[in-house]
DNA sequence: ACGACCCATGGTATCGATACCATGGGGATG
DNA sequence: CATCCCCATGGTATCGATACCATGGGTCGT
């Protein structure tokens, strides 16, 4: 059992010797295996095996300036849609060996920056960022070290590197503009604080955008808090019925705050769509199973994540290709998902 | 060519000589400021901000052998219950300093084996898994390495180190239970698969308990999956009602299944709890927004992973003392939440 | 059959922060 | 006023894996 090591902790040579080769060789048999014989593969494996090697990535990094960690930072885990994000990013990069550091800023940009400062210190070879609004030195800071970078869940002309997701505010848009097309009057939107998330903002701007397309007045509830509660859809239907002209329709910023609408107007007994169409943003599991059913958006919410993987491993592979304008931005779209709730 | 960055990279030389002191003084500004005179450090962190120094984490985890990771191994984040536990892990570790190096092992074990191998080679400070059911290999390695490890979500009498979390049986156990007091004579569970997982298996088995304590037969109807989402709700409802003795409660291994098996019940004109009571498990938002709103146990979700950060923390501020059997587990405990459905 | 080339392998310096030990100066104490 | 102690700070070796370069044996080409 006691072989080689008096701190009790086993390394490189301690294999090696054991295979009866140079540690080089223990080194190459890990990470670049084709380089070494089948016949010492095997005997190093073995050796490997038998001492129980974990290998001091710590080392490694130092010496080869090069880690096998990416590091993200999301506004929150709670939320399902980032979470099936970072479920897919994480698939994704495992399969090529490298691990996922992973930090929430709680939607706060000063927070992102000082996260991105510690995370930075790991040496990660590449950055997931979530969305397109960052504090100024995060831009200037990531731009510097010509990592790979990619920004994700929103697209723009000019991201830090990379961006992969689609436009929310082009979603919102066209849900708008589909809300009417079904005949509904008068569309409210009803959204958090838009200083809170810019995502959030981009949608109540594509809102915002098509009611002027259609010459229609904008029409705004805004939730007390991030909006990502049902108790805040409750809320907002309250708000809405005691107007004195209350729209026929709302479409809210996501589809937890709409589900919670939907089941307020259940027990209070408003009928939906006939009297408050409800449509949704995100479609989460929960639009489907909502009752009425939810007319939302459907987002790649995973695919953003599998696909910045991709671009991650593959730049990674080509060395550094550099970019043009418009291939920075993967632009994954968005479906309208027509239920029965408007 | 001395000083200043050659390679582009700052390093704390470059730090130091900017600052007018030794290496080893930025280092102790850093990590041990009251070793430094203020004056000193204020000089010193002056030139870290002007040269926009990050430090190499790699290089003083390798001479430090104590990285600033922690890893954690969860079996997915796509359910909410775990998201929680792992933010509130995250957001105790970083106000330590500490961070998170995150993997999900999509409930299976192997998978869990072989992604802690991975993480070992991160050096992190601590390890963190959920469940107590593991590869064999897992258990023996990680006490020969003296790390400390959390196992979470489930107690034992011998865990690896130390373990936090409720006890699945006891829950189980209680609510079932509590529907008998309530009345109800023909109490169902329905779960998943039990080799599935160790945690829904766990509350299989005190359902069991529970209706041996009452001198009652089980009745137990089999997900057809992971039970983790709404439409296993609904198939599971169809099931129930085409027996010829349906029962006249189930208790759903989690929220999520209850919540698909009430919706059912909406559509299907089922009466809950008057023909059919239903009982969750988890205590999700869900619950509450459901109609009617669940009878659920509440599990401390997000207090599982502050209290495993407060155990880690602790842990290597004190260096490594060691604990009796007892004291080695917490029990977080759990909480019947009487709703509407049952 | 001979030389060139390539593949497998090894020796050694090195990545950058920190532990260990040393040193000088200022304040406290008798 | 002198001695001792402690606090602030610096020099240097070191953590363990990998890059760079060197070497020897085998294969292929002509």
């Amino acid at each position: 059992m006691t072989s080689g090591s008096r701190s009790g902790r086993v390394r490189m040579v301690d294999v090696a010797q054991r295979a009866g080769v140079g540690t080089i060789t223990v080194s190459r048999a890990l990470r670049t295996p084709q380089q070494v014989s089948q016949e010492v593969r095997d005997r190093v494996l073995a050796a490997m095996e038998a001492t129980g090697y974990v290998p001091n990535l710590a080392a490694g990094t130092l010496k080869s300036q090069r880690s096998r960690v990416v590091a993200a930072i999301v506004p929150t885990l709670r939320n399902t849609i980032f979470a099936e994000t970072v479920e897919g990013l994480a698939d994704g990069l495992r399969e090529h060996g490298l691990q996922l550091l992973i930090a929430s800023s709680g939607y706060s940009l000063e927070a992102e920056e000082s996260i991105l400062l510690n995370l930075l210190g790991q040496q990660p070879v590449a950055v997931v960022l979530t969305g397109i609004a960052h504090a100024p030195r995060v831009r200037s800071m990531l731009r510097s070290r010509g990592l790979p970078v990619v920004e994700t869940w929103d697209l723009c002309d000019d991201p830090i590197d990379r961006a992969v997701g689609f436009s929310n505010l082009e979603a919102a848009r066209r849900m708008t503009l589909t809300l009417a097309d079904r005949g509904y009057r008068r569309i409210a939107f009803a959204g958090a604080p838009p200083q809170l998330e810019h995502r959030a903002a981009q949608r109540l701007a594509g809102y915002r955008q098509a009611m002027a397309e259609l010459g229609r007045a904008a029409q705004i509830i805004t939730l007390d808090d991030l909006g990502v509660t049902f108790a805040s859809g409750e809320r907002a239907v309250g708000q809405l019925l005691a107007r004195k002209r209350p729209p026929d329709a709302v479409f809210f910023v996501n589809d937890v705050v709409a589900f919670g609408a939907a089941q307020a107007c259940l027990r209070l007994g408003v009928a939906v769509p006939g009297q408050l169409a409800i449509a949704g943003f995100g479609d989460f599991e929960l639009a489907r199973a909502s009752n009425p059913p939810l007319t939302t958006v459907r987002i790649p919410g995973e695919q953003i994540g599998r696909t910045t993987a991709r671009l991650i491993v593959e730049r990674l592979d080509a060395g550094d290709p550099p970019l043009a304008g418009l291939e920075r931005v993967v632009d994954l779209g968005f479906e309208i998902i027509s239920r029965e709730s408007a």
